[in-house]
DNA sequence: AAGGTTGGTCAGAGTGTCTGACCAGAATGA
DNA sequence: TCATTCTGGTCAGACACTCTGACCAACCTT
């Protein structure tokens, strides 16, 4: 007997589907030579179009700053992100990504949005629309981003 | 300048609104007297209303019955799950919650139930409960269910 | 210039997750 | 019925992730 969803708490319902396209994203990717882990992909997503520092990367993730330059470190091995200086502020650096990680980036919205494109066909794309809104509005709402680009 | 929630990749958006509500949740509880970690309670939370076994809940978590096991251990210590001996087959015993379990259950309703209503004045009642329902559709297909309760 | 603040790293500990090996009970079928 | 295979669970060890504390160098104030 399978549970019954519309009962099911909140927290599981936003978990259950944002855990299966990770798991499904990360596997294409896998699979296409671009391996990555759950860890590593939420900071690198993290990553501004101009680079971001590490202290902003920890704030938009709920990570420590060490934490995520353990995980940067392992981004950089990977070749997808490098660390620039910031002319601005000489402790601080930019990390960047790389013509490979853009690679990544794209090949991991290609996925997704097939992922999405099965969504739609489930609930109609009006529907899909509909929840990617309310989830942007609750995105806004509960996100830690820095204020800073 | 924050990110443009609206042009971001849904699988950030589903894990945002995710993150917060379980951080909320799991610092009251704490808060509360009744610690438990987001692993321990993605574990407990899958435990069925009348006990589940290890290995159906490794396969609705996606963990290895190690893992679970694991989870278990601590939650057992915590006193919130007992492992009761399984009638119908000798080797499996099932995980079963506790009356300090049942009312950490109902905490977490309550302290759930009240970032949903912050969430209802943001989004309006209407939008949320159809967020809520194309959430259940979702989840119906990306969850992974053991077919037996 | 002095003193506090901030971006980042180093070192070490604790937690969570996995793979591999194994055991005992259950299910199958000759 | 009993040999074989399958399944629920545990034990042991390794690896990955995240944290706290201590620290340095550059920045920002006054």
């Amino acid at each position: 007997m399978p549970p019954d969803y519309d009962v099911m708490n909140t927290g599981l319902l936003l978990y259950l589907p944002y855990r299966y396209l990770e798991e499904r994203v990360l596997e294409a990717l896998r699979e296409q030579g671009y391996p990555i882990t759950a860890s590593q992909a939420r900071v690198f997503q993290r990553i501004g179009p101009h680079g971001s520092r590490l202290v902003d990367l920890a704030a938009a993730t709920s990570l420590t700053k060490q934490s995520v330059g353990f995980l940067v470190d392992q981004l950089e091995t990977a070749g997808y992100v490098t660390r620039e200086p910031d002319a601005r502020d000489a402790r601080a650096r930019l990390v960047t990504i790389t013509p490979t990680g853009r690679t990544l980036v794209e090949e991991g919205a290609r996925i997704g949005a097939e992922v999405e494109r099965e969504w739609a066909d489930l609930l109609g794309a009006d529907d899909l629309a509909q929840m990617r809104r309310a989830l942007a509005r609750l995105s806004e709402h509960t996100d830690r981003h820095p204020d800073r680009a």
